[in-house]
DNA sequence: AGCCAGGCCCTCC
DNA sequence: GGAGGGCCTGGC
């Protein structure tokens, strides 16, 4: 069992569910109150529970030695986030949100599990996009030596690129099969690294991504906030096209284009507005479910 | 039955 | 360059 301290407002519960990752899951709650989740990263299973001033994990096979700085990095943990908050507190809406949910991060991601996610996020929903995932693991991923569970890792693009779109379509992927099949052959056959749009400019990064089929703005801007580095990036999705309406643009009498709202917060938001999104986007949602 | 779900692509203007 | 329709699939 290993430790990462921390001091700063974190939620790791809120973070692993706030539908930016898709394969955490909670495990029931333990008598102290605290909340085990379990997920692949990195080809490793991993166990993890926030502790006061800071989180417990274990992973399987890697050793914590080796997993230490990547998980890590995958929490951001090293981020400013204080300081990142305090830019967007000028924001009346914004700051509202940080005083009732506090601590939810961006994550950073593998970039090719991260875009093959969001492609399968077109037009569908959370728990069907879960499943796509979990379905696309299980069937095509490398199962993760020295462990009980049945977990795989990811599948690698040149096992999706094998797998194929009709076998992808049986998995229930629907139209995004054939998507998903052709950006698997593409990153397999080393057209070009995906790591490496994490060196880039955020606007090169963006027209190179949407060169994808399935890949437009939307998705584009979530794989380059949740895997790229890219904090300015601010994806407008249905949820976030509501909260700007309704928050930011009910005196507008025309329709303002998504397009629009993305050049609009950004402007507004800055280098972080990526942040900002978060948070509009997780306060929109719960707003309705109360 | 019909609409919606964290959009994208294509066509047509 | 912007609006409108179709799209796999499953849940309500």
């Amino acid at each position: 069992m290993a430790f990462i301290e921390h001091s700063d407002a974190f939620d790791l519960a809120a973070t692993l569910e706030s539908g930016q990752a898709f394969r955490w899951r909670r495990e029931d709650a333990q008598n102290d109150g605290t909340t085990w989740f379990e997920g692949v990263i990195f080809s490793n299973i991993v166990r993890i529970r926030q502790v006061t001033g800071g989180v417990e994990w274990d992973a399987s096979p890697d050793s914590e030695t080796s997993m230490a700085p990547i998980l890590r990095d995958y929490l951001r943990l090293d981020d400013d986030f204080p300081a990142i908050i305090s830019t967007l507190e000028f924001d009346d809406i914004l700051r509202g949100m940080f005083a009732e949910y506090k601590g939810i991060r961006i994550l950073r991601q593998e970039p090719w599990e991260c875009l093959v996610t969001f492609i399968c996020s077109a037009n569908n929903n959370i728990p069907r996009i879960t499943k796509n995932v979990e379905d696309m693991a299980a069937a095509f991923g490398s199962p993760i030596q020295g462990t009980k569970t049945e977990k795989n890792a990811f599948p690698t693009p040149a096992q999706l690129a094998d797998a194929g779109e009709a076998s992808l379509r049986k998995l229930g992927l629907g139209f995004r099969a054939k998507y998903v099949a052709a950006a698997a052959r593409r990153v397999a056959d080393g057209e070009f690294d995906l790591y490496s749009l994490r060196e880039a400019a955020y606007q090169d990064a963006l027209d190179t991504l949407v060169e994808f089929a399935g890949v437009g703005d939307k998705v584009a801007n979530c794989v380059l906030l949740f895997s790229m580095d890219k904090c300015e990036a601010f994806p407008v999705d249905v949820w976030i096209d509501r909260a700007l309406r309704e928050w930011y643009f009910s005196d507008s009498e025309e329709k303002v284009s998504r397009n629009k709202m993305r050049a609009w917060a950004q402007a507004r938001f800055g280098e972080h507005a990526g942040y900002a999104n978060q948070y509009l986007f997780h306060g929109r949602r719960l707003r309705d479910r109360k």
